[in-house]
DNA sequence: CCATAAGCGAGACGGTACGTCCCGTCTTCTG
DNA sequence: CAGAAGACGGGACGTACCGTCTCGCTTATGG
């Protein structure tokens, strides 16, 4: 039956991107190689070239299939409370092991293979940077922010100074750290009187 | 003597450094190799490993000498023009080539590397940020800024959408795009009458 | 129908053996695989495998099957005449392209297979001489050979040197060559006054 | 000291002869492979394919270096004796194990491989055919064959049908058989009375 | 002022991984 | 229901660099 092909088909890909996030973790990144993935997997190297073109495409895979942004952005109604929730989020899941680590050699691979940097921003970075976007918009509608406040300005500087420190400064992503950017972002935000 | 020999070895060590920007422009960060590295300036290959540790090492070198960062930070005594003539300068910089993609693929590098990533801060990265923030200060002591406003993080916000832009989206980086960056965050940091 | 099902079989195994001998003489025995002759015949692999056991076997089966040995050995009544015809048949098909370099590289890959060495005898080399001695026989029994002859050593001086020709030194097989042989295996083959 | 480098490389490549002569013995020269002399040698591919271009290459060194025919031809003044001698010898050295095997692969091997061809014919084949060769025109200067007889032919005939069997055939190579070729080429070459 | 050691080019070396090719087996779907 | 299509685990290919290691050859003082 068709099920069982893709399903055996589906089975190795999950198995091998599985083993491809063990072995970042354990030996990182830079020293992943296609042929420890292959033989851990046991899996022949073909199987994986033939799904990936690029040790780079493979661990992009590996990374972001269990970590797509969820489709909502919460909307409670109070902006400041939504875009508080959401960046504290991001921290959680970036600012730290697992994820952190291994989403810091995402970015960096991204700066060497253009391929790499389209799909991360395709399934990552755009869809998480409308939603906020879009959220901003809808409070603009609302009256809770001025309505020549620059939305996507404002949606990079929620997330650049992260990035700034979670690939630049490497200092550790604290949601102390986000919470000051908040209130300096939220003091050109909101309507002044 | 003494100076011929010192000359010397620097002028090996400019050679290499020379070649490896040429090699890295050509080839990119990925494909480059200390063996053709080697070749190419006719040196061999211990002479570049007793200099840097790694491939990394030698990047950072080649990539920072010629681009150590000023040691002055412009005083006009207008804060928001040096702050904006500061940041139209790092545009210039680092949003084309020559070092544009060179640096990219340095912060692509950092985050594999930890040595590289101390050293890049070291030598770029904190040097600016201390200036900034120190002429930060000096404005906020002479009451162009209020006094509870958050120096780093305004530091942060200047820096961060300009390296969300180069690394993350990887759009162009305009001058008109920092423009707006520094707009909001004027909105936030002159003090409220 | 069955013959139609014998015919269809026929047909592939004859196209499978014909684009073996095809693909042989573009790139040498050596770097023919299994794999080129099934995408060109337009067969799966798995149908040859089904005739043929390796692809030295195939190749036998291709090489010899439009060259199987005639079942007759000439017999004017002049063993000398008759031995002299076969030889020179044999340079001709041997000396040669297209069949000189695939019978050189069948005799190659029988040093290496067994499998192949015992088909290239039974199917091949041994009908030949078997029917070279048989004549040789007939000769003898007339008195045209001295009774003490060595049949079998005669036989084997008539293909020996031709074959260290083809094999070893590699040199053109030539007509005058084995009329050469043949003047000296005669000296000691007819019965002396 | 330079002896020490050139002993050195000479141990590698001595090594890796030896190697390829154990291994084509165990597993048969169609199985063995670089990658696996290196690795039983301890030795990296590359010092392999620095030495030789290909794995016939290095087998024909391996079967040869040790087996490169003596400069001399016996010579007792019996041309009879002498080249029974020879032929004994030959029998004992192709016949059987452990060279048998070897150089039947080997001009398997040729058959495939012009390079291997060629020098198996320079270093095996050409000087003891011309020492042969050599041997029978003094016996001939000195009357003991007739003046007439076709000397390059008699060679062949001496080892055209060894091969024959070794190559072809695949029949065991004995003395008895030799001796019976030896006999029918005594035949036609002492001079008639 | 020569002996001596340090720096150097050259490149061999043991390794690791690359990306490709083909093996022979197995599964799936199609005509 | 035989056969094309081709996925699969596996093994080897020949290549590219890694970082280490001699090896002779400058060359430039320091005994």
């Amino acid at each position: 039956m068709s099920d069982d092909r893709l399903t055996r088909a589906a089975d190795r890909t999950q198995a091998i991107m599985r083993t491809t996030l063990e072995l970042a973790q354990e030996v990182g990144y830079a020293k992943l190689s296609i042929e420890a993935v292959a033989a851990r997997t046991g899996v022949g190297k073909h199987t994986i070239y033939r799904r990936w073109p690029s040790k780079g495409a493979l661990f992009l895979d590996a990374v972001l299939t269990p970590n797509e942004p969820g489709l909502h952005y919460a909307d409670t109604g109070d902006i400041v409370a939504d875009l508080r929730q959401q960046i504290h989020a991001a921290v959680d899941l970036l600012g730290q092991p697992p994820l952190g680590p291994l989403y810091r050699a995402l970015v960096g691979e991204a700066q060497h293979n253009p391929m790499v940097a389209a799909a991360l921003n395709e399934r990552f970075i755009r869809p998480q940077a409308d939603r906020t976007v879009a959220r901003l918009r809808r409070a603009q509608e609302q009256g809770q922010l001025s309505s020549e406040f620059d939305l996507d300005v404002a949606m990079a500087i929620l997330s650049g100074p992260l990035y700034f420190r979670l690939l630049i400064t490497q200092e550790p992503l604290t949601h102390e750290y986000v919470e000051r950017v908040l209130k300096v972002l939220l003091a050109g935000m909101t309507p002044r009187p």
